[in-house]
DNA sequence: CCGACTCATAGATGACTGTCAATGTGTTTG
DNA sequence: CAAACACATTGACAGTCATCTATGAGTCGG
């Protein structure tokens, strides 16, 4: 289980050297949304009504079988980027408010950093 | 020889769906990113003196191999994150600006696309 | 021009991972 | 209860990749 988004904390890359744990939870976090399907599924979850989804939903357009879809949700779930609500034999995921943002800050630097 | 990131050009992921060949796209830059060394690397580079550093500067803090080093530079500079200047035997390299901002307008809705 | 120096390349290896088929676990319906 | 449904888990396999050692390719100093 790795550690969820909401828990990373480090400062921005280019605003100095991070220490190896910082940068090994940052990477991590950043190999998470580094896939083709589970960029495509973020998107079609937010797009999806009500803005969630449940996994049958995913698996056509994706072109993809049910495990695999299922395995994707996973990982964005122990990520921290999906929120996730069992309702009868369906599950779904919605996204989880302001995650890309944490991301975005640990690489974006604030512009007052980057004049050389 | 992967697209550089400066013609990355996609919609946010959270504003819609994304193409099979976008999500290639964004996946294949984030991917290049999502490793603890190179962000360590991003960062050293950025705070040594003029902003710049030569491979022989990063092995030491880096604790790893001179190829190693060589490999990692070479692939942030192929995605478009570094730019790089043979100055006698030495070669440096420099944070390509604004690289970063391009991946964060990728991943991060814009605040009003963001309500529910 | 020869040795030292700095970087790049090639090949090998171990680890990780995205995908699938097969199966298990709950849940709803008849 | 039994059958159908939706999702989760397991195990296997192929592909990718970070790292190293060994070697090659330019470049400067004596």
């Amino acid at each position: 289980m790795p550690t969820p988004i909401s828990e990373l904390c480090c400062s921005p890359v280019l605003a100095g050297p991070l220490t190896p744990e910082a940068a090994d939870d940052l990477a991590a976090a950043l190999k998470v949304v580094a896939d083709a399907t589970r960029l495509r599924l973020l998107g079609l979850i937010r797009t999806q009504p009500g803005g969630e989804a449940c996994t049958c939903d995913l698996t056509e357009p994706l072109g993809l079988t049910q495990p695999t879809v299922t395995h994707h949700l996973k990982v964005l779930f122990e990520a921290g980027f999906l929120e996730r609500e069992r309702r009868g034999r369906q599950t779904y995921y919605r996204i989880a408010p302001g995650s890309m943002t944490v991301l975005c800050q640990a690489l974006d630097p604030s512009p007052d950093l980057l004049p050389a």
